[in-house]
DNA sequence: TTGCGTGCAAAGGTTTTGCATGGCA
DNA sequence: TGCCATGCAAAACCTTTGCACGCAA
């Protein structure tokens, strides 16, 4: 195995470090050069945009679009990191809080085989992101929306962060 | 009904009229500048995302974040575009070619339903996108996947542009 | 006439790139 | 020693905003 991943510097294993020990949340580019600022290991923002590529690219971490519009965030987790946080489930995003909820659910991932075998196209989980408006918002509006209510009936799991 | 709209300006009139025009297509504001140009109507940057985000709120447009990165784009057909091209279908886009893929299933619809009355999340379809790897791409790689091997005996109707 | 819409240019934020220097192997 | 990585600053992009003027109603 010749030069994986390059080089190994004090930067690279600074924002590996640093994700590996966050791997629920989603970062983005400016939390992570704050965050490691104040960490006492400040460092160029071309070298953050230049590591995190490398290491997409190694299948390390994983890029993610969950703003609308703005700027890209970035997650602990490919396929060396097995115990597995979020490359196995999808991510529903309320459009209206910005709510991000991690949905571990057998029928989701049943749909995913159907779009691979009957359309043959195979979906990244982790790089796809469902909007819509999540529960709490639905209330505040109004709108309950009854054939659509709740009844919390099912065995998936799932929880939010940011 | 009053000042739905505001005033009716030529600019507003042309950029409707572009996408009313191209009803199944996704277009970025820099698209929409230089289209209008050739057309011989052009107009200001700042005016078209002026009025694209007056027509996104009146309900006659859609915008989409379906790069990975970079430009959002708009598209016709809100609550008023009711013969419907993509408000009420999911879209798939392949990473690797950036062919976006319109995907009429009703395998999908259920999941959405699901979403809804087991995790009380409202997906808005119109929003959001599949990324993965498309059939053409996945062959080109060399890796056809026997286990997720179209076999194409499902009925839902799917077509790709841009 | 009133006030919203327009155009231009400047500013905003995110990401990329050029180039000289620094540091891993 | 040979390259790759870093840092800084400038540039590239997309989008928003300020301001004076134009135009719909």
């Amino acid at each position: 195995m010749q030069r994986k991943g390059g080089y190994q510097t004090r930067q690279k294993a600074v924002i590996l470090a640093y994700l590996e020990t966050h791997p629920e949340r989603h970062v983005t580019a400016a939390e992570l050069l704050h965050a490691l600022t104040e960490n006492g290991t400040p460092m160029g923002v071309a070298t953050i945009y230049r590591q995190l590529e490398k290491l997409e690219q190694e299948g390390l971490v994983r890029r993610y679009s969950l703003d609308d519009r703005g700027s890209a965030c970035w997650q602990y987790g490919g396929e060396e990191a097995k115990a597995g946080t979020c490359h196995s489930h999808f991510h529903l995003k309320c459009t209206e809080c910005g709510t991000l909820i991690h949905l571990d659910c057998d029928h989701l991932h049943e749909i995913a085989h159907h779009v691979a075998s009957d359309h043959g196209f195979c979906i990244d989980p982790s790089r796809t992101v469902f909007y819509g408006i999540c529960e709490a918002c639905r209330k505040n509006a109004g709108s309950p929306d009854p054939e659509t209510e709740p009844h919390h009936d099912c065995c998936c799991r799932h929880h939010k962060t940011e």
